[in-house]
DNA sequence: GTAAATTAAATTGTATACAATTATGACGTG
DNA sequence: CACGTCATAATTGTATACAATTTAATTTAC
């Protein structure tokens, strides 16, 4: 029973578990977000100033994918939580600096077991861990 | 070089690309749905539509994973197009029942080339695709 | 048979995402 | 040096997502 529409079935599209799946891991980190009072966005903006402790919002922009109208909002509420500063370079005042504060850093400590709590959630073998892991990549460089 | 927090580096996640990945799939998808003036979660509507062509909004937002918040909203703005049509069941008046219409039937046509292109801009093995899907599954199931 | 509990959608409020536009700074060329 | 071009953020407008609440209908308990 094959016809020129089968491929427009939901349960025939690899795009549509992709984005289903995403939104349903970022809904398990909610209750450890809460914890720590952050959103995933800000989470994932947050593991990059933990890791590089200053960048400007381009560079933050082309880790994460995404734009400056999605990070100006981001970077001005973790601004608020005392978590990073917002500064326009010296060199060139186009770009505008992002750099972990203090408190930034103590952060780390308590964001530090979320990554396990997830991995139990999604609970994959390793081996289909490190599949997706490649599959999700190489579809990234593909676009 | 291993340490404590490498757990919380961005590289390391499994999460931000599927995150990552799964937002610019749906990016593809925009010059397509254009041309038949649908959003992305107008699309993933109207493909269980094409293939169920009646039910509620419950049953939809199980099999879409989306909730009456969201789908309120996308099934007003199908319905303004014409592709469907919004009543509450006479059995049950709890229940809103969507159908769908002539012209949403008709529209199938306008996208039935749709999947084959976005599978081109994805350009993965046939072994991979395989992979993926039954890894994503797995996830929604473990969840 | 009615009050309490449950269910389904809609609504409200907050936070993304992103396209398109704007504002500003930097740079290159005549 | 002036001017056109380019680069970077911020802003604007639209469309999700989803938690929490509200409203209305149905079912359950007693």
């Amino acid at each position: 029973m094959i016809n020129k529409y089968d491929a427009l079935k939901i349960e025939n599209q690899l795009c549509f578990p992709l984005y289903a799946c995403a939104k349903e891991v970022v809904r398990q980190y909610n209750p450890f977000l809460e914890m720590i009072d952050l959103t995933y966005t800000q989470y994932i903006t947050m593991m990059v100033m933990w890791e590089k402790k200053e960048l400007n919002v381009k560079e933050l922009g082309q880790i994460l994918y995404l734009d400056s109208g999605t990070l100006t909002p981001v970077l001005k509420k973790l601004e608020a939580k005392g978590y990073v500063i917002r500064a326009r370079s010296k060199v060139d005042e186009r770009n505008l600096e992002v750099r972990l504060t203090e408190a930034g850093e103590k952060l780390k400590e308590e964001a530090v077991h979320i990554p396990s709590e997830i991995g139990k959630c999604v609970n994959l073998e390793a081996e289909e861990a490190a599949m997706l892991y490649k599959i999700l990549y190489k579809i990234l460089g593909n676009i």
